[in-house]
DNA sequence: ACCGCCGGGTGCC
DNA sequence: ACCGCCGGGTGCC
């Protein structure tokens, strides 16, 4: 279909010099935004990670000074922030105070502020407070302080108190800084609480991983079962759990319920939480979050959503499609708007926008896409811009005259760090969705900063993972979402991480009750009327022992000795972390081997390293090494966010993180940085950058020249293959590997037995792999039986359902890549039993690799709300595996 | 009286 | 603040 290609490039032309968008001008926008919007400071990044095996070290009385001179009001056993303000020009150890709406009350008196300002400063302990009764105090008020802080702090903050003549009371025994309510509360501010008889009750983490699992599952139960039929603009049926998420959404777009924890009490709003109350009535999110399982038909409900609950709770109006090339009109409908956007205009404006922005990983991109097309009715417009590609069209004005705007996170977060040029954050949108939601749910992320800075009215997450391994990771999701008080993190750490992960009476309730009014869950297994709501054929996953012959034996042998050697030198000279990318090097030459000789062509060992190189010797060096680790398919993170590389740089010991990240790094530990992983110096003119990859596949290359020869592996695919023709010439395969150049040599003996195949892989075009999808999901006879699919091509969006069979040519490191791959084709849709089959070489590095990768799901079934990990701790698990898969 | 005491002015950091 | 604190006014009984 020819128009995609349309949509990629063609709408800069269309408009060029149509018009003059007088209204919006960028400026304006920025000004709204405010400069919070784009501060570079991170004031909430650095040791963040400690704040969940923080102690109580006890509480301290004080006073509240200088109300007269602020707006801010306190209630009775109201939570207040401490924050300390340096720059006051009247005493630079000013500690200020504010209510949960951030408005300042006064200040710490002054002797108290002394004592605090030291350990604030440190960040030896946090201090938080409760106003125990403030609620008619026009001069000064009391506040009760709690420390919190690692162990082994505890003894300087005592110390240092100390010195101003403070001492800690023991902590209470009634948790009231944990807002749970206390002995202040009296009957009118408050419903009571029996008071716990220990403050914090702690859960194993496997205790925690079930009641959290619960959290979810009990979700299904409750009365979100009505149906509401789709728009006559949506051109599919629903199934009826479809309707139903419908129907909740659309309820929720056009709800005026209070959120979670807000009551209304004499004319004042009180959050139960906090205890803090305000006239306005807080506004409730018009949205939540859709946490159905993969599969279940989110995007689709989504497109129902948007053109049905369109405007004012109305669907999109008919614009019935008169002239001949009406077909024609609804494919370019994309650009089609200028006459109605001419009407339009006084209807749509800043205040009453009609932009639905999508955000959603680049993989699932061509999903959106195509489901767009597939389930609007061909009688309606829909405009539909993809704002994606070095071409986009980066005009405000233009972006919000569209109906959807879909874009990536990294195109957002791209135009986010450039500060001054990103239109996305110049528009308030009328709804904006996130897809896979859980991408942002690292609060440090240029992603995440760049998502959360988002204006919009009505707001969604769909996530098929809520939680993938603590509250904390929550935290994103809800703030993005815009609910009071949990915006700021402090509300959301002390109402409810810290009681859920401290195990406080009744925390895991409140979350589940804040998670419940949100959130729509469904899993594959849900029943809609007594029925399931799909009904999965089998998936079996088979072993298929694959043994070298004697020569490939050989060569893996030889290969094996040499790394080996090398790897143990690193060990005893101590400099494996510095040698990181050689190691991982010899790893993926030896999972080459087991694949094909050929794969392995890079064997020009890179650690003859050191010695007097040029600088553009050291710089090809880095990159070699930056490209291998990116290749090595070993799911490298960025040791700083955690995430997966975004704009990767090399820094000159050898260690790859995100551009972005480094950069705060350096930034924050100036004048002196040094790499987080290895602590050598850091410095900014010393990164090298990924050179614009035109193929990260190390063993790319055209290897024509040599004569194609056959492998033990791909000897054992085609034998499995033909013989799977026989039984049933009609069965679809996924070959997949992560190997694209063994993806190449795989296609030599696939046309020579005759068998017609595509192929998908990271490297092709968008357009390319659209059409290799369609074309391989054909039941038109004829069309291709096989799809040579490279490992990590395409995200969870991708269907490929016409397959029934699986072959694994390589085992990933990370199993739950395996398994994203083969919910590609067993997902709703397959009508066949799914069977998976892993070749694995014997007594080689990927027997290892199927240990390793059990020890991981063993982890990721039993660890939650563990402690995350610290950069180094990564590397060392990751170090601990190297040892493992190469027997040392 | 280099005190006490009185009562007005005044008030965060 | 229906306080504390400051500093000026004042001064036997």
């Amino acid at each position: 279909m020819s128009w995609r290609g349309s949509v990629w490039g063609c709408l800069p032309n269309f408009y060029t010099g149509e018009r003059n968008y007088s209204h919006n001008s960028p400026s304006e926008f920025y000004s709204s935004l405010g400069s919070e919007g784009f501060s570079i400071g991170d004031t909430s990044g650095t040791d963040e990670e400690d704040t969940d095996s923080a102690i109580l070290y006890g509480t301290l009385r004080g006073s509240i000074v200088g109300l007269r001179y602020y707006t801010g009001v306190v209630n009775n056993n109201e939570m207040v922030a401490l924050q300390r303000e340096p720059n006051n020009p009247y005493d630079k150890n000013a500690v200020k105070v504010n209510n949960v709406n951030g408005d300042q009350v006064g200040h710490i008196k002054k002797e108290l502020a002394a004592a605090l300002a030291g350990i604030m400063d440190n960040k030896l302990a946090v201090v938080e407070g409760v106003v125990p009764y403030g609620a008619k105090n026009v001069f000064t008020m009391p506040v009760q302080m709690s420390f919190w802080g690692r162990e082994e702090n505890k003894e300087a903050v005592l110390d240092q108190l100390k010195m101003h003549g403070f001492k800690l009371a023991p902590p209470l025994k009634v948790g009231s800084e944990y807002g749970f309510g206390s002995k202040w509360i009296s009957g009118k501010n408050g419903p009571t609480y029996s008071a716990p008889v220990h403050a914090a009750v702690h859960l194993t983490a496997e205790q925690l991983k079930s009641e959290f699992d619960k959290l979810f599952e009990d979700l299904k139960e409750d009365d979100k079962t009505c149906e509401m039929e789709g728009a006559e603009a949506v051109g599919t049926l629903l199934l009826p759990h479809q309707k139903q998420a419908l129907a909740w959404m659309v309820s929720r777009e056009n709800s005026n319920d209070l959120p979670p924890f807000w009551e209304e009490r004499n004319n004042f709003y009180y959050n139960i939480l906090t205890n803090f109350a305000v006239k306005e009535r807080p506004k409730n999110v018009l949205g939540g979050i859709l946490a159905d399982d993969m599969g279940l038909g989110k995007t689709l409900t989504t497109i129902a959503l948007i053109l049905t609950n369109f405007q004012d709770g109305k669907p999109l109006p008919v614009e019935k499609i008169t002239s001949d090339n009406g077909l024609l009109l609804n494919v370019t409908s994309v650009f089609s708007g200028t006459a109605s956007i001419q009407s339009a205009e006084k209807k749509y404006s800043e205040d009453n926008p009609r932009t639905t922005l999508i955000i959603c990983p680049l993989s699932v991109l061509s999903n959106w896409i195509d489901q767009f097309e597939q389930h609007t009715s061909q009688d309606f417009h829909l405009n539909v811009y993809i704002y994606y590609g070095s071409d986009r069209n980066k005009d405000p004005a233009i972006l919000s005259d569209q109906d959807v705007v879909l874009t990536t996170y990294n195109i957002l977060a791209t135009d986010y760090g450039i500060r001054d040029d990103s239109p996305l954050h110049k528009i308030k949108w009328l709804r904006i969705v996130l897809d896979e939601g859980h991408t942002i749910r690292n609060p440090n992320a240029q992603q995440t900063k760049a998502v959360l800075s988002l204006e919009a009215h009505r707001r969604w997450v769909l996530t098929g993972t809520p939680i993938q391994n603590s509250v904390k990771d929550l935290w994103s999701l809800i703030s993005f979402l815009k609910l009071k008080p949990f915006t700021d993190r402090e509300w959301w750490h002390r109402t409810i991480q810290r009681p859920v992960t401290m195990g406080t009476p009744g925390g895991l309730r409140r979350l589940q009750s804040l998670i419940k009014s949100i959130t729509l869950r469904r899993t594959k297994t849900s029943k809609v009327k007594g029925k399931p709501i799909l009904e999965l054929p089998e998936r079996k996953v088979l072993i298929q022992h694959v043994t070298l012959t004697e020569e490939e034996r050989q060569v893996y042998q030889s290969v094996k000795k040499e790394g080996k050697a090398a790897i143990n030198r690193f060990f005893s000279e101590g400099t494996v972390l510095a040698h990181y990318a050689d190691i991982l090097g010899v790893l993926l030459r030896l999972r080459q081997l087991c694949c094909h000789p050929h794969l392995c062509t890079n064997t020009s060992s890179s650690f003859s390293a050191a010695g007097n190189n040029t600088p553009e010797e050291l710089r090809q060096m880095l990159v070699t090494k930056m490209k291998l680790v990116l290749s090595s398919g070993s799911d490298e993170e960025c040791a700083v966010c955690l995430e997966s590389l975004t704009l990767p740089v090399i820094t000159h010991c050898a260690h790859v993180f995100c551009k972005p990240c480094i950069y705060e790094v350096i930034r924050s530990e100036q004048p002196n940085a040094s790499c987080p992983l290895c602590r050598n110096e850091l410095r900014v003119e010393h990164l090298v950058e990924c050179p614009l990859e035109e193929e990260l596949d190390s063993s790319n290359g055209k290897k024509d020249d040599q004569e194609w020869i056959s492998s033990s592996k791909i000897n054992a695919l085609m034998h499995a293959l033909i013989e799977l023709r026989k039984e049933n010439p009609t069965t679809k395969c996924l070959v997949v590997s992560q190997f694209t150049t063994f993806l190449s040599l795989i296609e030599n003996p696939l046309k020579k037995s005759g068998f017609a195949f595509t192929r998908l892989d990271g490297s092709m075009a968008q357009k390319k792999r659209v059409e290799a999808i369609q074309c391989f999901q054909s039941s038109q006879a004829g069309s291709p039986t096989i799809m040579l699919l490279s490992l990590k091509a395409g995200g969870v969006g991708l269907n490929l359902t016409a397959a029934s069979r699986v072959f694994l040519m390589d085992p990933a490191w990370n199993p739950a890549a395996e398994d994203q791959c083969f919910d590609r084709c067993h997902r709703l849709g397959q009508k066949y039993n799914v069977i998976i089959t892993k070749f694995i070489v014997k007594d080689s590095v990927e027997e290892n690799m199927l240990k390793i990768q059990n020890k991981k799901r063993e982890l990721a079934a039993g660890a939650f709300a563990t402690k995350k990990p610290s950069a180094s701790e990564i590397k060392q698990t990751k170090i601990n595996e190297i040892k493992a898969l190469i027997d040392l």
